[in-house]
DNA sequence: GACTCCGTTGTGAAG
DNA sequence: ACTTCACAACGGAGT
């Protein structure tokens, strides 16, 4: 490593990867270096109030995080004899200004393989190249280059864990992780108006933060060490096994937040992580549900998840179950402001809006319940939600996440459905979680802390909650809406075998001129679409030579208007139901604090 | 190409 | 407290 005087201007780019340990591109930037600019932009892209994309917004929580992981980062830069220099503006704004102010030769930066950040960091290449500034972009969000891996297997990224799993034992080890510098050049003159991390009112916030988890690479290099220390928890560690109800310490690492911004380097993770292992002589979980296990999750999804096309949406996704979910504004209102009725999944709601974060089996219960289990609402819409209320929202691990509980994609099995109600039960039969984050069912008998529309009038007025008016009634009736929702993913399951068989079919009797839409369809491989094809033959009553788009269209049009006509039956049930007091769809309306029938503002 | 295997994390009843 | 089963039965990966 040169350690001569320098002569380069460079601007170290901090985006993700704040932090100062295994930072290989802040490495890069220090190399022969006169002055070293390290930089962060505040991009209006991420703002709440941006007029640049009104879908990206980042709950209060989250972005104070961020402003709390730049102060730390400014002070580790200090103590390295530099400091942080915060810009305003978007990145194509900002770089060709500053790369003539400061006299930039060289641009380093960590590679970010999200759709926003690779279509900003071609434009900032571009802008570099113009201004003759050379760019090093280098890997350590990811424990491997997204590249590497895809190439060991062979151009196209596994579907499954397993074959992912086996994937990495081929490849080997990740790159063992970079001590942090031990100095940097200092910055040249800069503006004074650079220099501080600016308040969450500055960046137009008018909320205060309410969760309990504070960013920074100080703060996640701590909560790594507290967690690793107990070798006998790591080695025993689980995940399927932990308990989503813990809240005084919760099960899993919260170290999920730190990993989404770089505080904590996913190599350094694994690196302790393996050195645990060895001290305990081999005796430890495995993947897929070992400590490790969780590091090769992100890794396989983000793999997968930047290969794929369309990756965080249902339209266009290769990989996505099509599935005609319903739009229901208040019951996704409800779900989103914790007031579904039902009170696991709005302990675990309003958790998330505290906090920022819930346990990765509270997300299973809630995703479940706003998709096949219970709201049948399309998984991007609770996708938009955990994207803007969760600290550790990550855009790839967010989308296949959804996929896998909406059975998408990746999970397949519909037909297992989470209880809203006895999920929880199992691991807090006395409802501690829920009596924390819904403080209105405190005082409920444990009896009905689960089903508080089950207790007695009498006891909900000594109890000082009356349902229907101080807590809601159940939006939906667990029971009868899952079973009717199994039917319709049935259904759509079936009508999503069709139509690749009918790709199928146009693809083999197509002259090969590649003008079929088979590339939009959803089975992406050729196993499936064969598998496909034959159930498209079968559902044409054997008849082979029929055409297979009449088969499509036939079969997948009955099946969707037969389970219409059943969910509009138990929509005008539940509508009776609370004409006659039973306050089922009532649940709704006080829920949202609207007449069921109002539009609410969607998420999408 | 047909077939089997099995998948990080379901529920509820029965034995 | 544990296992096993029906429920209704998916699809990727490997043989």
């Amino acid at each position: 490593m040169p350690q001569s005087k320098g002569q380069k201007n460079t601007i170290i780019w901090f985006r993700k990867g704040l932090r100062v340990h295994d930072n290989p591109a802040l490495i890069e930037a220090c190399r022969d270096a006169q002055h070293v600019y390290p930089i962060f932009i505040i991009d209006p892209h991420f703002l709440h109030n941006s007029s640049y994309n009104s879908s990206y917004k980042v709950g209060v929580n989250r972005y104070n995080f961020l402003l709390e992981c730049l102060t730390d980062l400014d002070q580790s830069l200090r103590a390295l004899g530099s400091q942080l220099l915060v810009l305003r503006g978007t990145p194509q704004d900002v770089f060709p200004r500053i790369f003539k102010e400061w006299d930039v030769q060289q641009l380093c930066y960590e590679v970010d393989v999200e759709p926003y950040a690779k279509s900003r960091d071609a434009a900032v290449g571009q802008l570099a190249a113009a201004a003759g500034v050379a760019v090093s972009a280098s890997v350590s969000h990811t424990l491997y280059d997204t590249d590497v891996l895809l190439r060991a297997a062979g151009g196209r990224a596994p579907q499954t864990m397993q074959a992912f799993t086996k994937l990495i034992d081929k490849v080997g080890d990740p790159p063992a992780p970079l001590p942090a510098p031990a100095s940097l050049p200092p910055p040249g003159p800069v503006a004074e108006a650079v220099t501080s991390v600016p308040t969450l009112t500055e960046v137009g916030y008018q909320q205060q933060p309410t969760t309990v988890f504070k960013g920074g690479e100080s703060q996640a290099l701590v909560r790594l060490g507290d967690y690793l220390a107990d070798a006998k928890w790591v080695c025993a560690f689980e995940k399927p096994k932990t308990d989503p109800s813990a809240f005084v310490r919760p099960a899993t690492t919260v170290l999920s937040p730190y990993l989404k911004f770089g505080c904590l380097s996913p190599r350094l993770f694994h690196a302790r992580l393996m050195a645990v292992y060895r001290g305990a002589k081999g005796v430890h979980s495995k993947p897929p549900v070992s400590l490790r296990g969780q590091l090769l999750w992100r890794e396989f999804f983000y793999t997968v998840g930047s290969t794929t096309p369309n990756f965080d949406a249902m339209a266009g996704n290769p990989l996505a179950k099509q599935i005609p979910w319903d739009t229901n504004p208040a019951y996704l209102a409800a779900w989103k402001a914790g007031r579904t009725g039902y009170p696991w999944i709005d302990a675990a709601m309003r958790q998330l809006s505290e906090w920022g974060w819930m346990h990765h089996l509270a997300r299973h219960s809630v995703a479940c319940f706003l998709t096949r289990g219970d709201l049948y609402i399309s998984w991007e819409a609770g996708k938009a939600v955990f994207e803007e209320l969760l600290l550790d929202a990550d855009h790839f691990l967010n989308a296949a996440n959804w996929m896998w509980l909406s059975a998408s994609a990746f999970f397949n099995q519909y037909y297992r459905v989470y209880s809203p109600v006895t999920f929880g039960k199992k691991y807090d039969p006395e409802g501690k979680f829920i009596r924390r984050f819904v403080p209105e069912l405190a005082l409920l008998p444990t009896k009905y802390i689960y089903e508080p529309w089950t207790a007695p009038l009498d006891v909900q007025q000594r109890c000082g909650c009356i349902i229907g008016k101080d807590y809601p009634f159940p939006v939906v009736d667990h029971t009868t809406i899952s079973k009717v929702n199994m039917g319709r993913m049935k259904a759509a399951y079936e009508a999503n075998r069709e139509a690749a068989g009918a790709a199928a079919a146009a693809e083999a009797g197509s002259d090969a001129d590649g003008s079929s839409d088979a590339e939009v369809l959803p089975a992406s491989n050729s196993s499936s679409r064969r598998k496909a094809a034959a159930g498209a033959a079968a559902a044409a009553g054997g008849s082979r030579r029929r055409p297979a788009a009449v088969a499509k269209r036939g079969g997948a049009a009955a099946a969707a208007k037969k389970q219409r006509t059943v969910t509009d039956m138990f929509a005008a049930a539940a509508v009776t139901a609370a004409a006659n007091g039973n306050g089922v769809a009532a649940g709704v309306a006080a829920a949202c604090g609207v007449d069921a029938g109002d539009a609410v503002v969607p998420e999408l």
